[in-house]
DNA sequence: ATATTGTAGATTGGATCCGATTATGCAAAC
DNA sequence: GTTTGCATAATCGGATCCAATCTACAATAT
């Protein structure tokens, strides 16, 4: 038998396909709402972006519509997805009931880097002037406080939620120049995972969640369309 | 304007292409556990088997790696999922907080035909003797108390989950022979419906996860590989 | 004018083909 | 006997081509 090797060869991260860059490109270009709901993608014109055949194409829309952000009709193409209030109202008390249990776990396991961490992005958050950037730093903030919990399922269907509903948060981060109320919130929440307190922390988020969800939708009712 | 037709023509319910045929037919194999996990799912194959080309295979596999019930490897291809002790357990733990959630919001809007469904999936599964249709049934009395809850992505995040770990559930059915006394929860679980009574549904139905859960996880250390 | 029909272009779904990468088998060297 | 090095086959990612379907608009009939 080989004698165990010492050095551990890095990973270099398997090159990504052509289905995987235009999937990452599509879905980050969705979910930052520079393509409006029910504006068609059309094959070829992603095709001639990307330089490349259409078939890397159809394999990524393939995935965008499993990830729910596109909607797909046979020999008329895919639109990129909406929602109702309804489904993001749903959407949000599926966050208000899994965030909260997710913080909860990852308090006892928290690395003083990643409270560091996330302390930077609540300040930055705080600071940011430019719309663009509010919300990443809102989902950067949020995630690095997760991160810890060490669970991955529930990590990826947070993940899936944010990305289903990040094209309206950002909308109303703009109206509501940045929610800054929200700043304070995430303070609290930071507070009660330095003061180990996961109880108090899975409140707070819970609590954080449901004024979001509530601002969001009497924004979207006034603003939207 | 035109005069509304009597016959109402009926929704033939936008034909499958060939990639959904194939994905559901080999997300079906996968969750039933007909495919060993870690086989690794041939494009060529596939395709003669369907008697299609290469193309629409790769358009099914990329919904089922979106799925998670694959892994693909660039160059190297797609084999079946496998998932540790650990992901089954966390899986299961997801179950716990959405489900007892989800039929708690069911029951106040459940009707008298889906009670009698779901009495009839239950009796159902009391009395089959056929190991391949415990699972089915299983899944189908749940999926029965919950679907009046009107809430579809919860719904979708819950049949997620079934698919991941359905071919260790199916796998544990057979090993405890039904798992005999799943049924008399099942059946406490309905009559807490059916006395409209949801936040003991809530509590019997989590209980049957968590049992489910360590019932699944000790049978599978004992008895798989 | 309105509704229907027909036809041409646009768009998608799928088949076939080709280059790139990986896996396999076998011979040579240690 | 084990390891190394190559040649070959198997497999995959992507390009190009063709068929099926949809869409838009003009022509026709009522």
């Amino acid at each position: 038998m080989a004698t165990a090797l010492k050095v551990k060869a890095f990973d270099l991260g398997k090159q990504a396909s052509s289905a995987d860059v235009i999937y990452d490109a599509m879905r980050d270009a969705i979910i930052r709402g520079e393509i409006e709901e029910g504006e068609p993608l059309r094959q070829d014109t992603i095709a001639q972006m990307f330089n490349v055949s259409r078939i890397p194409v159809r394999e990524a829309m393939q995935r965008l519509e499993a990830q729910g952000l596109v909607v797909s009709e046979r020999y008329k193409g895919v639109v990129v997805a909406s929602l109702s209030y309804d489904q993001i109202t749903e959407i949000f008390q599926f966050r208000a009931l899994v965030e909260p249990t997710v913080i909860e776990m990852a308090v006892p396991l928290m690395s003083d880097e990643s409270l560091e961490t996330a302390q930077q992005f609540c300040d930055a958050f705080a600071a940011e002037t430019d719309p663009i950037r509010w919300g990443d730093l809102n989902r950067d903030f949020h995630n690095s406080l997760y991160r810890d919990s060490d669970k991955a399922f529930f990590l990826s269907m947070i993940d899936k939620t944010n990305d289903l509903v990040e094209r309206y948060v950002r909308l109303v981060l703009y109206l509501t120049q940045g929610m800054r109320y929200a700043v304070q919130e995430h303070q609290a929440i930071l507070d009660a995972c330095k003061a180990r307190k996961p109880k108090l922390a899975a409140d707070l988020t819970r609590n954080h969640i449901d004024t979001a969800s509530k601002t969001l939708v009497s924004y979207l009712r006034e603003h939207h369309k």
